[in-house]
RNA sequence: GGUGGGGUACCGAAGCGGUCAAACGGGGCAGACUGUAAAUCUGCUGGCGAAAGCCUUCGGAGGUUCGAGUCCUCCCCCCACCA
């Protein structure tokens, strides 16, 4: 990707595409005087980033465009103390060695969006474990603390509701969490030069606290912008499928099941999302609208934002094998495909083994193959999911309970296609 | 510490001796309709079983009874009011 040092005032790119919850005051004319260079952290409490996390990465990836330079600061030592921010419980704390790992996966995923190599602004990554990890006691409470009214902590609503709850109350590690993210600020703010924290709207009491330090500390201005929450038309959580969680890595999330995601958002939700999560400009969205209300069947706004989004994460190979896969899936390919065809096209798809002898003679039933599979929860399940018509072998429906798959069924001998249901495909491959 | 009300399946919530694997709602899954959308309508939603049926489940442990979410005893935990 690359960042061209156009002026466009970055607020007014984040207002319109609806990534702008609120700024503190003199943000916009801050920005318009010079390069600036902005921050965001991420928490490593996960070994991998979500969709979730997208919008504040987007935020950075805005800046850059922008002129601006992206400090991407990974959590490496706030991560060990988990942030109380929008938790109704203690988180539990994560060992010193997994912080490291899921700092070095974020790390790495992060390089999609972000360009890290151009010259006028290119984008930088910090780990706050580098300046918290070993940062004396007495020095952090003499010189930071001093600064913090403990009155103006306890008004806050996320401490507030902790205390709330005599049963979880609130541990004095994660009620110190603000102060070692306003560190973090005035530590950017030191070494990087950086004047800008940007974050989702939760992050705003954090942020502001920052903002306080720094003007404290080096008597200096900084700014605060955060984006809003991200909701669903339906009411559902963003980002969640029945699967889980939509990762942003292709192990725990393939290419397919992440395009897959974006492909079936709501017609209600999908002109937001490409504001949000696209960098397709105000006239193609207008485009893509215009398209959704006239001619919903073709899904182009849909099928732009998957192209889009997936196309940054897993590039174009990963995009092509999606789309591949989903022509096939969904465009009635299937039929006259080969073993080999198959092999490659489904190696995205959640796939399972069963060893040739299960198959032979009389075959296996299919309620054990699909409970044993995992594609259905229990041989029950697996029953009352044919009974009620959404299973398909081969993409052939499944009327009888009592129907037993063998060799005969497998294509080419290798694979047997399951579908359950309209949309979720399992492939299982024959061993031996 | 006292008094009263509660703890039921993924969640909420009925049930108050057999007809209870447990009403109803939500969620989830599937079907129809569509556009791999939404809305709507329909079915399913503890395990095993082709079925009959069997097994496990209603905070925990005991008990009464031919039979217990349902009654009794003790214990644990929540909530409200009082102190």
């Amino acid at each position: 990707m690359s960042s061209h040092a156009t002026v466009t005032s970055v607020l007014d790119e984040l207002r319109w595409r609806g990534l702008l919850q609120d700024a503190t005051e003199g943000a916009a004319e801050h920005f318009a005087e010079s390069p600036r260079t902005v921050y965001i952290g991420f928490d490593p409490t996960g070994a991998s980033l979500h969709i979730g996390t997208l919008l504040p990465i987007m935020g950075l990836v805005h800046a850059q465009r922008a002129g601006h330079t992206p400090i991407a600061l990974v959590g490496g030592g706030t991560g060990l103390i988990g942030d109380p921010s929008g938790k109704t419980a203690e988180r539990r704390l994560l060992t010193k060695e997994q912080v490291a790992e899921n700092a070095e996966a974020i790390r790495a995923q992060l390089q999609h969006f972000l360009d890290f190599d151009v010259k006028s602004n290119p984008a930088r990554m910090r780990n706050n474990l580098d300046w918290l990890g070993d940062l004396p006691l007495v020095d952090f409470l003499r010189d930071i603390g001093k600064h913090f009214s403990v009155n103006q902590m306890l008004a806050k609503e996320s401490v507030k509701r902790r205390l709330a709850n005599e049963e979880t109350g609130i541990s004095f590690t994660e009620f110190s969490y603000a102060l070692l993210q306003s560190y973090d600020f005035l530590e950017l703010h030191r070494t990087e030069g950086c004047t800008v924290q940007m974050g989702g709207s939760d992050q705003w009491g954090n942020i502001t606290a920052g903002i306080d330090l720094v003007r404290r500390v080096q008597g200096a201005r900084a700014y605060g912008v955060v984006s809003p929450l991200i909701t669903q038309a339906s009411g559902v959580k963003f980002g969640k499928t029945e699967e889980g969680a939509v990762w942003l890595d292709a192990a725990m999330t393939s290419p397919f099941r992440f395009y897959q995601y974006w492909i079936n958002v709501e017609d209600a939700d999908v002109v937001k999302y490409l504001k949000y999560f696209t960098l397709l400009d105000v006239r193609r969205i207008a485009e893509l609208e215009h398209d959704l209300r006239t001619e919903p069947q073709k899904r182009s706004a849909q099928k732009a934002l998957a192209d889009d989004v997936t196309r940054r994460l897993h590039g174009e190979t990963g995009l092509a094998r999606a789309q591949q896969a989903t022509r096939v899936l969904f465009g009635g390919e299937v039929e006259g495909l080969g073993a080999d065809d198959i092999a490659d096209i489904f190696a995205d798809v959640p796939s399972h083994d069963v060893a040739k002898e299960q198959l032979a003679g009389p075959g296996k039933a299919l309620v054990d193959l699909l409970s044993e599979t995992g594609i259905a929860s229990s041989k029950g399940d697996a029953r009352r999911s044919i009974e009620g018509g959404g299973v398909y072998l081969n993409n052939v429906r499944m009327d009888d309970v009592a129907r037993s798959v063998t060799m005969r069924d497998a294509i080419k001998g290798r694979f047997l296609l399951i579908r359950m249901g309209k949309k979720r495909y399992h492939l299982i491959g024959v061993r031996g």
